[in-house]
DNA sequence: AAGACGAAAGTGGTTGA
DNA sequence: TCAACAACTTTCGTCTT
């Protein structure tokens, strides 16, 4: 048990569970879904990463059948979680039988009513309008279905504070996502989301600033550590590279060379270091881009290391 | 020619009076 | 609210491979 649950049994569509893992040739993998990635289960390569979530794939097993009322479960992404009635749009019985005329008018200003009490609270359309916008940019960005999820409770809880009134609603969902890719240790840096939003940087920070004071949310400092894993698969880098980069920065730390920087600077110049060190050069521009700090700032960092660590670089 | 280097000036955030 | 400050970026000329 533990991680064997985790494995898809099935080929879920073929091509996905054919593959080989290509370091050490295993066939069996993991899905780690707060990170979006497919593991190799027997040497912890990430094979595939920014996966689209397609859901849970195992709601009517036997055992959740006995406990199924009807309906689906309920769901935070809808705005009223999916629990309300729903009038439905054909003038029809449940026998599919046409209604009389007289009827189906009396449906159809039921219907009416039943969307003016839905929507009536200011709240809850404009959680309505968040919860579609968490569900782009979420797309755009690749991120799990857990982290959309708790992204819009936290608008929720913004929104019922009426934290939302005076800002817009693309900067708090801007916010919630932020706020909830920290939470989930899958940091994105506000760039990243900035550039689906069409908010600009700026607002964003702004918005940013307040709520995280307002609602009084504990965002820990993101860790150096957290960018590493991402970085290395999108560089191709090899598991020794990887925990070769996550050594320098543990090392880091411990000199203090680490607080105060930011922290996708050290990952991007430890993992610089890494993969020099360990035959796998890339070059600073190449990490430049992906991290999105800049080759001056790269050089900075690992200089200091290579000083205050004493590393040596292969020529 | 590409990559690495470092100086200099500018930007935006934090802090403390 | 403002100035001082450190971190980081941009730009650019130079050196190295």
């Amino acid at each position: 048990m533990g991680l064997e649950e985790h494995i898809p049994s099935k080929d879920n569509g073929g091509s996905k569970a054919d593959k080989e893992c290509p370091d050490c040739s295993g066939t069996r993998f993991v899905e780690d879904d707060v990170r979006a990635e497919i593991i190799c289960f027997k040497c912890g390569l990430v094979i595939e990463e920014k996966l689209i979530d397609d859901g849970p794939s195992n709601v009517f097993s036997n055992e959740d059948w006995d406990k199924q009322t009807t309906g689906p479960a309920s769901n935070i992404m809808i705005h009223d979680k999916g629990l309300s009635t729903e009038i439905g749009w054909k003038n029809r019985d449940y026998n599919n039988k046409r209604l009389p005329k007289k009827r189906g008018a009396q449906v159809y200003r039921m219907r009416q009513w039943q969307n003016r009490i839905r929507f009536s609270n200011s709240t809850e359309r404009n959680i309505m309008v968040a919860s579609k916008e968490i569900t782009t940019i979420g797309a755009k960005l690749n991120l799990p279905e857990s982290i959309k999820e708790s992204a819009m409770v936290i608008y929720r809880l913004a929104a019922n504070k009426s934290l939302v009134r005076g800002r817009s609603i693309e900067a708090v969902v801007a916010f919630s996502i932020y706020a909830a890719c920290r939470l989930a240790d899958n940091p994105r840096s506000l760039d990243e989301i900035a550039e689906y939003s069409d908010q600009n940087r700026k607002q964003i920070g702004r918005t940013y600033r307040f709520l995280k004071r307002k609602l009084k949310v504990k965002l820990n400092q993101t860790k150096p550590q957290d960018y590493v894993d991402r970085l290395c698969s999108e560089l191709g880098l090899s598991r020794e590279t990887k925990f070769y980069s996550l050594d320098i920065i543990a090392k880091a730390t411990e000199a203090g060379l680490v607080s105060g920087r930011g922290p996708l600077g050290i990952a991007a110049s430890s993992t610089y270091l890494a993969s020099r060190i360990y035959g796998e050069k890339r070059t600073q521009k190449e990490i430049a881009q992906i991290t999105g700090v800049t080759e001056v700032t790269i050089r900075n960092r690992y200089k200091e290391m290579i000083k205050k660590l004493n590393i040596d670089l292969p020529e």
